[in-house]
Order: C-alpha cells, then sequence, then structure tokens
DNA sequence: CTTTTTTCGATGCATATTCAATATTTTTAT
DNA sequence: ATAAAAATATTGAATATGCATCGAAAAAAG
C-alpha cells in the first residue's frame, strides 16, 4: 500500500466501504459549507435547487427520494423556500394530489452563484486522480449504488 | 458503458462524486435501519458504539470527528446512551477538562448483535466486485478522502 | 362499477439538532 | 511567571426532524 492510500482515521474504519463513503461524502458537505451559508441555506435545501435548475419540475415524492429527504421533512423544507421565493408549488394538473415544485429566479441566481465552489471541488477531486482512474472511480461508484439498490428491492419484494 | 454501471437517477447527478457519496452513504444507511431500530439505536449512536467497541475510549471531540458529528450534539447524545447504560463517561486524569467516554457490556452486546448484518452488507458490496476491483475501490474512495482533506486543511491555514 | 389498496402531501407532537455563549482547563506567547 | 489564546465540554433557546396519522385522490382488484 502506497503512502498516498493510507487513511487518516482507525485502520479498521479506512477499510469500511460504508464508512468511507460516510466521511467522503461528509467532507465534501464541509468543503462546500461556507458557501452554502453566504446564501442561508442548508445542504438539502441546494440539492433541491440544484436538482430543479438542472433537472426540472419534480413533484415532492420524487424530490424526496432524489434528495434523500424524508417527505414530511421536505414538506416543510419546501415551505419555507417558498416562502422565501426560491421556488414555487403549484398543484399538479395531472394528478390532483400531487404538488408541482418549480426554481424561481432568485433561487436561479443562487444556483449560479455558488456554481463556481461546485466546480472548484469537482477539480479537487479530478486533480487527486488520473484520467481513466476518475472515470473507474465514477463507474465503481455507480455501480455499487446498484448493487446496493437492487438488494434493496429484492429485500422489498420487487 | 456497460449496462451495469448506469446510475437510476438524472443522468447529470450520477456524473457527480460528490453527489455519488451521498448517495451510496445513504443507501447503506437505509440497507442497515432495520436492524438500528431493533436495538432502538440512530445511526450517530451505531457509530459510537462501533468505534468504542472497536478501537477503544475516546474524549468527546475525537468521537465528534470520527463519528462527525458536531460536539455539541454528540454531548446530548452521549449523554443519553450513559443513561441507558451503554456507555460510560469518566472525567480524564491526563487533561481536567476532557471526558473519556467508554462501551460498557450493554453496548457491547449490541455490537455484537448488529455485526452480522454489517458483515452481510459488506458481502453484499464485495459481491459487486472483483477481489482486485474491490481492492481498487476501497483505495480510490481512501485517497479521494485524503484528497479533499489535505485540501481543508491548506485552506483553514494547516 | 364498486370496493380496496396505494400514493401524495400536510400536520401534531415529541424529540433532536444547532448556534452562540459560557465555565473551566490547558497551551502558547510574551 | 504571567497574560493571552485555544481547546474541552455543556447548556439555553430557536429551529428542524421524524414518526404516526390523516384526508384526499388515484390505481388496482374484485
Amino acid at each position: 500500500m502506497t503512502e498516498s492510500d493510507t487513511f487518516d482515521g482507525p485502520e479498521i474504519l479506512g477499510d469500511s466501504v460504508p464508512y468511507l463513503a460516510h466521511r467522503v461524502g461528509n467532507l465534501m458537505e464541509r468543503l462546500f459549507e461556507p458557501s452554502l451559508k453566504s446564501a442561508d441555506l442548508t445542504m438539502d435545501m441546494w440539492r433541491v435547487l440544484f436538482i430543479l435548475d438542472s433537472v426540472g419540475e419534480h413533484n415532492l415524492v420524487d424530490l424526496a427520494r432524489v434528495t434523500t429527504v424524508k417527505t414530511s421533512t421536505l414538506s416543510r423544507l419546501i415551505g419555507r423556500m417558498e416562502r422565501r421565493g426560491l421556488i414555487s408549488k403549484t398543484r399538479s394538473d395531472r394528478d390532483n394530489r400531487a404538488v408541482d415544485v418549480t426554481i424561481l429566479d432568485p433561487g436561479r441566481e443562487i444556483v449560479e452563484r455558488l456554481t463556481p465552489r461546485v466546480n472548484e471541488v469537482r477539480d479537487l477531486v479530478s486533480d487527486g486522480f488520473g484520467p481513466d482512474e476518475l472515470r473507474i472511480l465514477k463507474t465503481y461508484m455507480r455501480r455499487l449504488y446498484r448493487t446496493l439498490r437492487a438488494f434493496e428491492r429484492q429485500a422489498d419484494g420487487r
């Protein structure tokens, strides 16, 4: 094992994929924290804005799935964001239960303002890996996700 | 790109390493949730128990670092766990400010009881990857962590 | 077509988290 | 040696979260 592959936490933890995923995710969030603070946003709010901006309109339940926020929490979160004028909520015309959430201009402005920092972190990741390695890293992480997801579906009975 | 490497979320998100890390971590936690519930534990409580069991005594601040829980939150969390008899708190004799947190037998019993499920998830991960691939995955994740960590330290001024 | 089941979203309530401030002790600088 | 700075842990107060539940609408089953 090369020096650059050691982990600065306890040995046993650096060997656990779940723990590594948690630590990596947490660290990336921490690097983004000052930017969030400057926009008075939480990470979950950022995820909502980013997804609405890049993918488009969503209903609450879908948004909850993609952001990994519980629907009851997201319901109130979206309420707060609506009051701040970042997004809008409208009743869906396809489904009378559903609410369509859309990003508004002030929300878009925040996305644009914070995007440079997002790219900075992205470039930082790239710096640690060669182009081939980066491709492999992403491929493996997607595979990891799919492996676990398939298992979850199977355990839930499809 | 092979079929097994596609991501089931929106394209743009599956290309983002931070998002992938978040989703993978979240999914692993979800797979562990029923076990946690059966022991009336939160994920953070589990991390505390697991770390105390495998690594040994810690003070609060160190424990907060390793578990990624804010110290003020951990202080109360540890209080709850102490009241449940899972861990013990004693004033450190090396540092009169510090508190040494130690796992107790009831805590150890829970760790033992939930370990099979942890191994199940570990094996599940292994199944999706060949031995060489698994080694690369871990190596890359550790490297990712170190790359980000180095940057954070540098940004904070050492 | 009618009944049953499922899904979407909101909310009451209990609990948990976080920020800021604090007391105490240790470390560093002068 | 003394003063200033930093680190450890706790707590009050404001806010956020999550479970259980509900009403309404849609989908599935009969």
